[in-house]
DNA sequence: AAAATATCCAACCGCTAAAAC
DNA sequence: GGTTTTAGCGGTTGGATATTT
């Protein structure tokens, strides 16, 4: 595997040495600037070589070595809540955010999650390539939102009961949102007994939203078929859905677990914004498309220039104390929600 | 014991979006 | 406002190792 291109640049394992001089550059100057760390170094790799063999590898408090059982019951319900979430009638493959899934298993890199994920649990579920493609146009369950708090998820150890919510940031605390990335810290700086209770949490929690999922399925389309996020959720009048599913979806608000959103980030991003209820421009990032007056569409319904328009209106997102709810959900016809662009909203 | 096959996982590739110019 | 550069992502490849025949 190892060799070098006529540019000079090495390729394939890497040795102690390179580790050892990696290690050195990064805890000097910080992550970032990949481009400088063969000058810094005087490796030659490639700022994308280094990138990764740090991130996957050299990183501190990575976790080698087996999942354990904990992580796979919670690497399969994460990847239910997040991953396969696009659902194109295209040959299209789908949108699995292995980084997302990651940030959720303390110490497991997306490369870890992704490889475990393709080489057992695929294979277990008897998925081939070709049936990955077909699954993505199966049906997806929802599950479907609802205010919580945080107060019923204390954990009790040996000092006495300590929440695993107190660790992360409540949209009202804005003492813990001073640091930046914050909803990473489940994955970083945790000791294994926090990291354990924390996987116990998030099971917990799914668990939960699992039970409370709705009542009826609803197809996951991206029209431009990229851009997929948690959700997209598009009832197309137009039949960019197959018609010959039952596709229904019923819902008044659609609301986010207060838990689920501000550990996939949103809380502290949004609070970012110049005003708490004023999140736009969103953009790539958060969209949603605002209910029509008319209410449900019939289905041969064709969509005016005012309503396609309306796909770049901004999204406003309305707070309460338990939890975000999204005010234009009241139409299923409207809902065009990407909670995700390609980018982490968190920032980096 | 050797060859064949399967499995694991580190590393690379191609692409996209954001940032910088 | 357009172009280039940079960072980051998921998909794929292929070498190393383990297991089976």
């Amino acid at each position: 595997m190892e060799s070098a291109n006529s540019l000079g640049v090495r390729k394939g394992a890497w040795c102690k040495e390179e580790d050892a001089l990696l290690k050195n550059c990064v805890e000097q100057y910080g992550e970032g600037k990949w481009n400088l760390v063969p000058l810094r170094t005087g490796l030659s790799r490639c700022r994308k070589s280094c990138r990764l063999r740090w991130l996957n590898y050299l990183r501190p408090n990575i976790t080698r070595g087996k999942f354990t059982r904990d992580e796979v019951d919670l690497l399969m319900r994460l990847h239910k809540l997040l991953g396969n979430r696009q659902v194109s009638l295209t040959v299209l493959p789908s949108f699995v955010s292995w980084s997302l899934i990651a940030g959720r298993l303390p110490g497991r890199t997306a490369n870890d999650v992704k490889n475990f994920w393709n080489t057992r649990m695929e294979r277990k579920s008897g998925g081939g390539k070709g049936q990955a493609i077909q699954k993505t146009i199966t049906k997806a369950n929802i599950i479907r939102p609802r205010p919580r708090t945080f107060s019923n998820l204390t954990i009790q150890d040996g000092s006495g009961a300590a929440s695993v919510a107190d660790n992360l940031h409540k949209p009202n605390d804005p003492d813990k949102n001073n640091n930046n990335n914050n909803n990473n810290i489940m994955s970083e700086s945790l000791s294994s007994q926090e990291a354990e209770e924390s996987i116990r949490w998030w099971s917990n929690l799914l668990d939960e939203a699992a039970e409370d999922k709705f009542e009826n399925d609803i197809p996951l389309v991206d029209e431009k078929g990229k851009q997929a996020g948690l959700w997209t959720g598009h009832i197309n009048p137009e039949g960019l859905v197959d018609e010959e599913e039952d596709y229904l979806l019923a819902s008044d608000d659609l609301e986010l677990d207060a838990e689920v959103w501000e550990l996939l980030g949103f809380g502290a991003w949004a609070k970012a914004q110049a005003s708490p209820r004023d999140v736009s421009p969103l953009s790539s990032t958060l969209q949603a498309r605002p209910a029509t007056s008319s209410g449900t569409p019939p289905e041969d319904h064709v969509p005016t220039t005012e309503e396609e328009s309306a796909l770049d209106t901004p999204f406003l997102i309305q707070t309460n104390p338990a939890g975000y709810v999204f005010p234009y959900l009241k139409d299923p016809w409207a809902i065009r929600l990407s909670l995700f662009g390609r980018r982490d909203p968190r920032g980096s």
